[in-house]
DNA sequence: GTGGTCTAGACCACG
DNA sequence: GTGGTCTAGACCACC
């Protein structure tokens, strides 16, 4: 499982861990049960501060995603997956829905978004931040 | 000419003031020469803090969509039609390339997103702005 | 509206802040659409380090009490006093289990709890944190 | 003598098992020159790290409450009875002030937790450590 | 002025 | 080794 974090991008960090976490969870690269690098571990890796890891691992706990074994480390709960579904789904509707109230309110049609979705969808790949698939 | 902000909303309000002048320049509903609302009687009647307006109407201004006609307040440019029209693409591009970036990374296919679009766009009119009809 | 912390109590200061908030807000004594203080303010009056507050105050926005005004400061919502009453009630519900479940298991019963409450309570006005009636 | 721990509590393990001990001897259940069970047997029916029966059974040790007999583990002492009865009143009367403080705090009267007391009490017994008979 | 994020580094409890 | 809390101080966007 790797995580990657864009710093330059307006999205915090601690948010982008998150939810590169739901995601995956919810795409079943994380099961539930098995545990999820250590705070430092990841801090390391994506050389960030610990703390910054710590706020995303506390709020997937408080979203019932993780729960800490103590003295061990954090793993995927038994509700993880269904959460994780729930909410992704939610976390891309919200940014499609701002993305969709602009668009129209700039008075553009339902097929001139699918027109631009069609267009820019390719051009993602190369800038994307990880997942090849 | 009205333009209505949602204060709740993630992005800021002085952009969002920026957007509605912007899309209506573009759809011509706002033509050169005419007149923006004074800063005093814009923030009224948004219910905002007026240096929000203010820094609205500097950006436009930075922009040369608005120009200062001292002692009369800001009118829009002859410039301003195009200028809004390549800004407004620019504005809808940049939100929808980050709604379909986190699509994306979600693991959703384009086929999903289009059908995403279909399944809100009418909800949207409902909801826009708060205007029900 | 006072609000006091007890820096040498087990039960971390934000947990602290948060239960006096939850407290006041359940008990009226802060009613919707009142300010909390500023985060600065409040951290200077209990004479601890701003991001304590924060913190505090994030944990009760994400759960539906405070709501951010940009640029103002935060306030109560309007479903506050209902989700206040709730919480209080699950906090003390859950400390109060942890309580009986040792007693239960060190062989007390339920009236040696209940003569052990009559004889610790007038003793808790002495040392307690504020609050006099 | 059965010991059960419940590894999501919040109290810490280490803390669970120095409570049983104390209470099964306070209750007769184990008597001076009795011996405990040896560090890893004790950890591997508790499922957890020997560190931590280490840990619970030096904190009884300290306590002159278990002494080692060399070569051969641990037994009560003939002071252990009494040390466990005071020890066990000071768990409880602990536990109890943190949840009166809380009541207290939140509001509540007297009344109010003798009735939660008499609301929860029996509802231990149904999920105690898991033995539902 | 407001809150939001991030870094750096410390100390603690737990296993 | 693990996570949890707290401090100090910086920088930012917004109003």
């Amino acid at each position: 499982m790797t995580i990657r974090v864009r710093p330059e991008s307006p999205v915090p960090i601690y948010e982008q861990i998150i939810g590169q976490i739901v995601f995956a969870v919810a795409a079943s690269d994380l099961a539930p049960g098995e545990m999820v690098p250590s705070v430092r571990d990841l801090a390391a890796e994506l050389v960030v501060n610990p703390n910054t890891v710590v706020r995303a691992y506390q709020e997937l706990e408080r979203a019932g995603i993780l729960e800490t074994k103590r003295g061990l480390g954090m793993e995927i709960t038994a509700d993880g997956p269904k959460r994780c579904r729930e909410r992704r789904r939610a976390i891309v509707l919200l940014r499609m829905r701002e993305a969709l109230r602009e668009a129209a309110s700039a008075g553009l049609s339902a097929v001139d978004v699918c027109k631009m979705v069609e267009d820019e969808w390719p051009r993602l790949n190369s800038t994307r931040n990880g997942q090849a698939k």
